[in-house]
DNA sequence: CACGCACTTCCG
DNA sequence: GGAAGTGCGTGC
């Protein structure tokens, strides 16, 4: 538990509570009475059972505040601390928390549960316990309850949650009446805590003893006296099987220690990549220079670290991260996916050793716990993550590193909302620690924040060595012909040429599925997802190349699906709308790619990368490897092959479709499609001979595919910042999104009317000057998915406290008024509109 | 005039 | 989110 300084208040009686799982419209702090044999043991931050409401349903909270009060008549009490092994939310923390709802406009409990490592809250709860033996006859329901609770084994005991499952809506009457007749009790703890584990570990006494004498145990006791350290007893039993027995026997005469050491289930899967040159070219001398300067002044800062792609920008960081920790301070570094996590840990670790720490939220919850507490207590002073990385709880923070900065995995899209980038300016306020934002392709936004002076920027323009920057072609498929062939001319002859040469190529199809949609030649209409306002894929089983585009053929070799819910079914033969036999095949993703591939180019060994071949990270990592080892002479894939991953043998980079992000109703489409395709024509030509990349589409004129073409960052940023600043955009407003949504269709729409009516309302009236124009209420782009519907408002606006304290309050009182029926979100500038 | 049900209120 | 309180309509 922790006694900090801090979170010692001499004298109180009563406790500033949060709940956790409160709903919006309650979300405020309550007082309760905190009894006295509670008073040395309660701390702030600490987690609470508490009775709520009415019926007094307990509940679990956290401690903000302890003060004294004269009169506590009125107050509840406390009921119970919980044992969290430590885990409390700090001052930092609780700060955080709070800066966190107000920011993103989520509760508190939202907030705490991102913050603190996942399962910690799992067990927190209520359980019972049998305590008595019943006199009389219960009623069958009662008696087959209390039964349950008496067989339940320790620490499996009956949650109120497993009650209410089994016994359904009387479940709390029956468990009130047990507890009346005093044959059952209410605990509260935390259960299942995936807490700390520790493993045996044997060494030689140091006291005086005799030998040991039974032969095995000579051998054992040898094997320790040869080792410096304890041996860990896994070790012990590879070695000499089962030897429990004598190890206790040995223990018991002094003759051996046995010593419980805490063990940290393993994460790392990679080997340290080889130690690499670590010097220095001028250009990233002099960057490293800069931000290490930064660093010393001890003043929060922000600085964009710019520079192109294979200019190095890792090696600077590799320095700059050395700097920080050898002065003693704690460094986040955020990648923008899991899959990229290894690979960079192999790379720190090659450096930094055992000093490195991982989260993401592909760890098991016991992992998470281990690392965290690794950073919590100083033994990690590095931590390698994706976006929830950026709660590592280091006590002295000095670095936060954001690498692919504009990628927007670093925003979340649930509860709650919050950008890393955010939270890092939040904690390196805080803590005087430097935010260090990385990019070939910056965001718009930051690039306008470095430009104006807000971030120092450090640019990088020289390619390292001699790499030459990729030369690139954009075809234009408009010449094309025939739409179904996803290879065209130019980049079909220079897979040949890479092939011939016996060079590496990859593919980015931006999709994955064979056929993106099936529509009707006659009416138009495409087959779409019975539950869902979208249209479904069409996957083959094996690989096949139609002979004909017909339904006939499609429905003996595939099924279609849909990538938002999951729904399946087999190919209709005719138009669901329409009935008419002329259903179409269009849209070529991942699949149809890899099939045209293994046509064109007989037996030449392809890797496919999507989230269908790839479900595990096991099979990702095993396709990377295998790729990199040269087993393949083509990769193709989505999003998943554009990301760092570092392929000197490419040679040959093809986009097969580089338009789909363009017609998005968003105004960052342009820069998505600019940072994507710039992405992945850094891939080529990492080595030693020069890159190719080929960009088909069928806008060949667009600047966004143009300046990427040519890898000029620069003259895109001079045009998009133009065009955002007359249509007024991000980073000269911001934007909101209000969405509402539900099950009933009906009272969906009703309630984004009275939202309309209420938005109107104030601001005629205490919100009259706010500047903001508010667009909608519309149907979302989804409008349905897995049956459930919404509507959303967006709002341009300027994201300040008065504008805030209006979302909060539109937001408290729509929860009060639809409670569950309708669910209620604002999300300030959303990765996507 | 009692009871049921929708709607409001408030939770410390 | 949920329990208790309010007020009104209905039924005898």
């Amino acid at each position: 538990m922790e006694k900090t300084g801090e979170s010692r208040v001499e004298h109180y009686n009563i406790a500033s509570i949060w709940l956790l799982d409160a709903p919006y419209s309650i979300d405020r702090p309550f007082d309760y009475f905190v009894p006295a044999e509670m008073r040395g043991e309660l701390c702030l931050g600490c987690f609470v059972a508490v009775p709520f409401g009415k019926g007094n349903r307990p509940m679990t909270g956290v401690v903000f505040e302890l003060t004294f009060g004269e009169d506590v008549s009125g107050l509840k009490s406390i009921r119970q601390i919980f044992d969290t092994e430590g885990l409390t939310l700090n001052e930092e923390m609780r700060g955080l928390a709070r800066f966190m709802k107000e920011q993103t406009f989520c509760t508190l409990g939202d907030a705490v549960r991102a913050i603190l490592p996942v399962g910690v809250f799992k067990g927190l709860g209520v359980y019972y316990t049998a305590v008595g033996e019943p006199e009389g006859e219960l009623n069958l329901r009662a008696k087959e309850l209390y039964e349950l609770i008496k067989k339940a084994p320790e620490g499996r005991e009956l949650t109120l949650e497993k009650v209410k499952e089994r016994f359904g809506q009387d479940g709390e009457r029956l468990l009130e009446s047990l507890t009346e007749l005093g044959l059952i009790e209410k605990r509260y703890r935390s259960r299942d805590l995936a807490g700390r584990q520790y493993r045996d570990e044997y060494g030689i006494s140091s006291k005086e003893h005799p030998l040991p004498k039974g032969k095995k145990q000579l051998a054992l006791y040898e094997y320790l006296a040869a080792a410096s350290l304890p041996v860990p007893k896994e070790e012990l039993c590879e070695r000499f099987g089962n030897c429990a027995a004598p190890l206790k026997a040995m223990v018991q005469k002094g003759q051996i220690v046995l010593t419980k050491k805490e063990y940290y289930r393993p994460v790392f899967d990679l080997p340290p990549s080889p130690p690499d040159d670590n010097r220095l070219s001028d250009e990233q001398e002099a960057a490293r220079a800069r931000i290490c300067e930064l660093v010393d002044e001890g003043k929060p800062r922000g600085v964009l670290l710019y520079g192109v792609t294979g200019s190095g920008k890792t090696r600077v960081m590799k320095a700059v991260i050395d700097h920080v920790v050898s002065r003693g301070r704690g460094v986040i570094v955020l990648v923008p996916e899991i899959s990229l996590t290894p690979q960079t840990v192999s790379l720190f670790t090659s450096f930094f050793g055992e000093q490195v720490a991982i989260l993401h939220s592909g760890l098991s919850a016991g992992q998470r716990f281990d690392q965290w507490m690794r950073i919590k207590e100083g033994r990690a002073k590095i931590c390698i993550g994706t976006r929830s990385a950026i709660f590592a709880p280091f006590e002295k923070l000095g670095l936060v590193i954001i690498d692919e900065e504009q990628e927007h995995t670093y925003k979340s899209d649930m509860s709650p909302r919050y950008h890393a980038r955010d939270i890092a300016r939040y904690r390196c306020a805080g803590q005087n620690a430097l935010m260090l934002l990385s990019s070939a392709t910056p965001c718009v936004e930051s690039y306008y924040k470095a430009k104006e002076g807000i971030y120092t920027l450090v640019t990088l323009k020289k390619r390292y060595g001699s790499a030459a920057l990729p030369r690139a072609i954009i075809c234009d498929m408009r010449g094309e012909g025939h739409r179904n062939e996803p290879i065209g001319q130019v980049l079909r002859d220079e897979l040949a040429e890479n092939l011939r040469r016996g060079e590496q190529s990859i593919l980015f199809v931006n999709r994955r599925g064979y056929n993106h949609f099936a529509s009707c030649a006659l009416c138009g209409e495409s087959v779409s997802c019975p539950h869902c306002s979208v249209s479904l894929t069409y996957h083959a089983y094996g690989r096949y190349k139609p002979e004909e585009n017909t339904a006939a053929e499609r429905a003996k070799h595939g099924y279609l699906t849909c990538h938002y819910c999951g729904y399946r079914q087999p190919v209709p033969q005719d138009c669901p709308s329409c009935a008419s036999p002329l259903l179409q095949f269009m849209g070529c993703g991942t699949q149809m790619v890899e099939n045209e591939l293994s046509t064109l180019f007989e037996n030449v060994p392809l890797l496919r990368l999507d989230s269908d071949t790839t479900a595990t990270k096991d099979a990702f990592d095993e396709k990377l490897g295998s790729f990199r080892r040269g087993e393949a002479s083509i990769m193709l894939g989505t999003q998943m092959v554009t990301k760092g991953h570092d392929f000197p043998g490419v040679t040959l980079v093809g986009v097969v479709l580089a338009d789909s992000g363009l017609y998005m109703d968003d105004y960052r489409a342009a820069e998505h499609t600019f940072s994507l395709i710039t992405q992945v024509v850094g891939r080529a030509g990492r080595g030693k001979s020069p890159g190719r990349a080929v960009i088909q589409t069928f806008n060949p004129d667009h600047q966004a595919i143009v300046l990427a073409a040519k890898q000029d960052y620069d003259a895109f940023y001079d045009n998009e910042i133009k065009l955002r600043r007359a249509l007024v955009f991000p980073p000269f407003c911001d934007v909101l999104l209000l969405n509402v949504w539900g099950a009933d269709e009906g009272e969906v729409k009703r309630s984004a009317g009275a939202l309309a009516q209420k938005l109107c309302k104030y601001r005629e009236g205490a919100y009259k000057d706010l500047p903001m124009a508010v667009f909608g209420p519309f149907e979302a782009p989804l409008y349905r998915v897995k049956d459930t519907y919404r509507m959303r408002f967006v709002i341009k606006c300027r994201n300040s406290k008065p504008l805030r304290a209006l979302i909060h309050r539109i937001m408290a009182e729509f929860s009060a008024d639809y409670k569950q029926k309708i669910q209620i979100f604002a999300d300030m500038n959303p990765s996507s509109l």
